[in-house]
DNA sequence: TTGAATGCAAAATGTTTGCACCCGG
DNA sequence: CCGGGTGCAAACATTTTGCATTCAA
């Protein structure tokens, strides 16, 4: 079981937990999953683990840049594995529902907002909201 | 004081009060505020205003079509008059930053995302997250 | 007059923090 | 052994809800 990011964790003075193992597991086997979510699933195999221990690992996984997170509309925030990160969201405003999609769609966009206005966007923090095409057909 | 939107409210069944107005006035001037600012700008005017009707006319009010919002990141959403809505934002993660910016730039992407998904994109809605120019210096 | 709207307080939701105890290295 | 990490409880922030009272029509 010895992965990378162990030696980075070590690296950086940080230690390595049962509880960091199985926050990252849950983030990258749920994928889109809120800290509520992931908390329930980690308690599937460590029933004792806390909610604020699931925060406080979330925000150093996504210091090491392991995990990342984007905001799909109202409620808590969705993690995803950083490694599984590159695509956009489509969040249906009637249903609730998330698609998924390539980012190369805003490739151009994204250049020109570099040009124009010297912003760099972070394509994975990306949420497009509207109405799918279910919901568009009623 | 007579504008068409007070007939569409008693139109619907609902009822013009001071509290409406004064929200609504508060979401035009202010721009880009939440929730709680507006009902501090509201307050100045009408000091006992509560905050859950501020939070139930801003529902009205979107209903209506008059206001909309935005999720811009972490915290509360942000409300805009819906005539003021028609622009990006782009939201630096470093200094928490808001820039505005015209939505022309997404046109071509937003055309795509319909053609292969059949997903109707709602530009208004639309926060853009990155690191801006004068954070991008840093 | 009458029921929609408000104010208030309490609950629900999501997140953060202080602190004593625990355990990885 | 030592300091970082965890669990727990309490504080916070934001939003929603139940209910008695008020007021627009």
């Amino acid at each position: 079981m010895r992965e990378p990011w162990h030696d980075e964790l070590r690296a950086r003075g940080y230690r390595l937990t049962p509880q960091r193992q199985l926050v990252l597991e849950a983030v990258t086997r749920l994928g889109h999953a809120t800290p509520d979510e992931i908390a329930e699933r980690v308690r599937e195999t460590a029933s004792g683990v806390n909610i604020s221990t699931v925060y406080r690992t979330l925000e150093l996984l996504e210091e090491l840049g392991l995990v990342t997170h984007t905001h799909l509309g109202h409620g808590a925030p969705t993690y995803h594995a950083a490694d599984d990160a590159d695509h956009l969201h489509l969040v249906c405003r009637e249903c609730g529902g998330i698609e998924e999609m390539r980012p190369e769609v805003l490739d151009d966009a994204v250049r020109r907002i570099a040009a124009d206005h010297g912003f760099v966007v972070d394509v994975g923090h990306f949420a497009i909201f509207g109405v799918c095409a279910a919901c568009a057909r009623r």
